[in-house]
RNA sequence: GGGACUGUAGUUCAAUUGGUUAGAGCACCGCCCUGUCACGGCGGAAGUUGCGGGUUCGAACCCCGUCAGUCCCGCCA
């Protein structure tokens, strides 16, 4: 006799006895023939029960009821052709149970029902409170198994193929005075003193370097305490990895082949190498977006030159002082946007506006293009400009061009987002293509206007390019991005390890000596050890499992995941504490309970 | 911190737009049927319309506040 785990019966154990436990999902009893339909992993396994032979099952009939954790004994068999129904398909796996031994029961209302198509619709409220149930649903158990399949995968490429090790870092560690919010955790022992949950292994995975083992991953899990989002948690998980002695290149190839072999380990799906590459720059040029998705066209053109010295000042004026203006080309969208959409109150007039954009200007190329446009543009603009703007735009009859103008980065921000609701609406997106790109050379800084300083792009460890080493503040970094169908799945880069050059990127963000010998002195320590060169990459596992699982959410990735309001439905985490535990963490509550 | 959407029976939704006793499917309970697999038939129970105010002869519906969930902006090296 072999015992089985609902979801491991098989076709080939048919003629055997066997041992199966599960989650009674629906009771059928027909006259005294115990039918269970019991839920496995890949689709239903039937009981039969026949109380000719097992009487005790017969009275087992008239207790069932709801939902029950059930162990079935009986004989594996294949449903014959000549069924008592004709309407019955025949073949199905099924077993002849001599008994079914209850083991639990369920409570006999569930507050939602887990395997109709219905649970489907269930509010996440609901799903969250009960995650519990809402797991046993196929789609979410699915999720987890891909999750674990993708680790595995990971485990086996790096491991055994790869020689990589995974050592665990610090989960209690250093605030750090970049980046995200940290999350902070009191020092009983020290009175005053705080821990930081990592924001990422960064700074231990670079001193690992130093320690010489030059092949390090972690599957790493990440604290940022920042607002969330559809594909933002406030702890997600990491695939984080760091190696010595390795280009740019051969770190973007050894990646690329991690991730042929979780596709197709996974999905088994052919990913063709080596993936495009993209600069940062022309990215941003070309789609207005550091990730952007590839699976469609609407590529953005800059009409900056011919606008420049036109009579209409918000194109000119934007121009003038630094700015851009740029066209999102829609094909055929002349007929599929009205005006009323692009006017003040419209949909894509008001995510042009969140985006920061002023307004929304526009050309229509009629049939015999000829176009129609706004006020401004007829009147203020010459022929010739108008014309050059077609040329560029390649416009056809039929076309929509959207325009943004002002500063560099709304103008991008606003032809992104527009760019991608469109796309979505045109139906341009083929659910199953696979795209991935690396985009390369990011700027090393980017000016923070609240702060008024520098500020790393990536993070202060990014190595510059060395041609670039005249003007850090204008350098590009050794830093990379991967990006998959328009999401940012991971991201890294060639670490600095002379001390020197760490020091002049501690010097362009405006940290001070005191203060990065304080926060970072340790490192800059290790450095003086002889470094090897080193680089790296961390990917979001969740967001990765997201996507390869078809899911909009990353919660849907995430077996206990939490709200927007960062909370836990299941636990009601964060809670209050006793007066106690704050006073032996030195801690003094502000914080008054509302009535 | 800000904007938007949602909240009605265990659950998913409806309620002719302010008008009688707030309805239906599924789930639940009872009886019947019995090779079911979204079984079928008959019957039943089930509601502080998230919560608190207000307007009105009258509020699920309008107004104010509040709580919760979702999406977005800010934020996320």
């Amino acid at each position: 006799m072999r015992s089985h785990y609902c979801g491991h019966l098989r076709a080939e154990h048919i003629g055997e006895t066997v041992t199966l436990y599960g989650w009674v999902d629906r009771r059928r009893d027909h006259g005294g023939v115990v039918f269970i339909d019991l839920r496995d992993r890949t689709g239903v396994a039937q009981i039969v029960s026949d109380p000719e032979r097992t009487p005790t099952s017969y009275q087992l009939a008239e207790s069932i009821r709801n939902e029950y954790v059930i162990k079935v004994t009986g004989r594996v068999s294949q449903r014959p052709a000549e069924s008592l129904n004709p309407k019955l398909p025949t073949g199905e796996v099924e077993i002849y149970a001599d008994a079914i031994e209850i083991l639990n029961a369920v409570r006999k209302q569930l507050p939602f029902q887990v395997s109709t198509a219905e649970s489907e619709t269930v509010k996440e409220e609901l799903r969250l409170k009960y995650r519990y149930l809402d797991l046993r649903r196929d789609r979410m158990t699915q999720n987890l198994q891909l999750r674990h399949a993708v680790v595995k995968a990971i485990r086996r490429f790096l491991e055994d193929t790869e020689g990589f090790i995974e050592v665990e870092t610090p989960i209690l560690t250093r605030a750090t005075p970049e980046g995200a919010r940290d999350f902070l955790l009191p020092s009983r022992v020290n009175p005053g003193q705080w821990f930081a949950l990592p924001q990422s292994p960064q700074l231990f995975k670079q001193l690992l370097m130093v320690s010489g083992l030059d092949r390090y991953y972690q599957i790493a899990r990440c604290f940022r305490d920042e607002d969330l989002r559809a594909d933002r948690q406030p702890e997600f998980t990491q695939l984080d990895m760091e190696m010595s002695f390795m280009s740019v290149d051969e770190i973007i190839e050894l990646n690329e082949r991690l991730i042929c072999h979780i596709f197709k380990t996974v999905k088994n799906i052919d990913v063709p190498t080596p993936f495009p590459r993209l600069t940062y720059a022309d990215a941003m040029n070309r789609y207005g977006s550091d990730k952007p998705d590839t699976r469609y066209g609407l590529e953005l053109v800059d009409v900056s030159n011919v606008v420049q010295e036109c009579g209409f000042k918000v194109f000119s004026g934007a121009v003038k002082s630094g700015g851009i203006v740029k066209i999102l080309p829609i094909p055929g969208g002349n007929d599929q946007i009205s005006n009323v959409r692009i006017k003040p109150g419209g949909d894509l007039f008001n995510e042009a506006t969140t985006a920061g954009a002023r307004g929304l200007a526009y050309i229509r190329v009629r049939d015999d293009m000829a176009i129609d446009t706004i006020g401004a543009i007829k009147d203020n603009l010459s022929d010739e400009q108008k014309q050059e703007i077609l040329t560029l735009t390649d416009a056809k009859p039929g076309h929509l061009l959207l325009f943004g103008a002002g500063d560099t980065a709304t103008v991008n921000k606003t032809l992104d987002r527009l760019r991608q609701v469109v796309a979505k609406e045109m139906n341009l997106i083929d659910p199953d293509k696979i795209n991935l790109l690396w985009v390369t050379e990011f700027p090393m800084f980017e000016w923070n206007e609240d702060e008024k300083r520098l500020e790393a792009l990536h993070h202060p460890f990014t190595s510059p390019f060395p041609e670039d080493s005249d003007d850090l503040k204008t350098a590009r970094a050794q830093a990379y991005d991967i990006v998959l169908n328009g999401f940012e799945i991971g991201g890294g880069s060639l670490r600095i390890y002379q001390p020197d050059i760490q020091q002049q990127v501690f010097d362009t963000i405006g940290l001070s000596d005191e203060e990065a010998r304080d926060k970072f002195g340790f490192l800059l320590d290790a450095f003086e050890y002889g470094t090897p060169p080193h680089g790296g990459i961390a990917y979001g596992l969740d967001r990765v499992v997201m996507l390869l699982a078809g899911e909009e959410s990353i919660r849907d990735a995430i077996a206990f995941p939490k709200t927007q309001q960062a909370r836990c439905l299941l636990t009601n985490a964060p809670s209050g504490v006793e007066l106690k535990q704050l006073k032996e963490l030195h801690v003094q509550s502000t914080w008054k309970e509302k009535k």
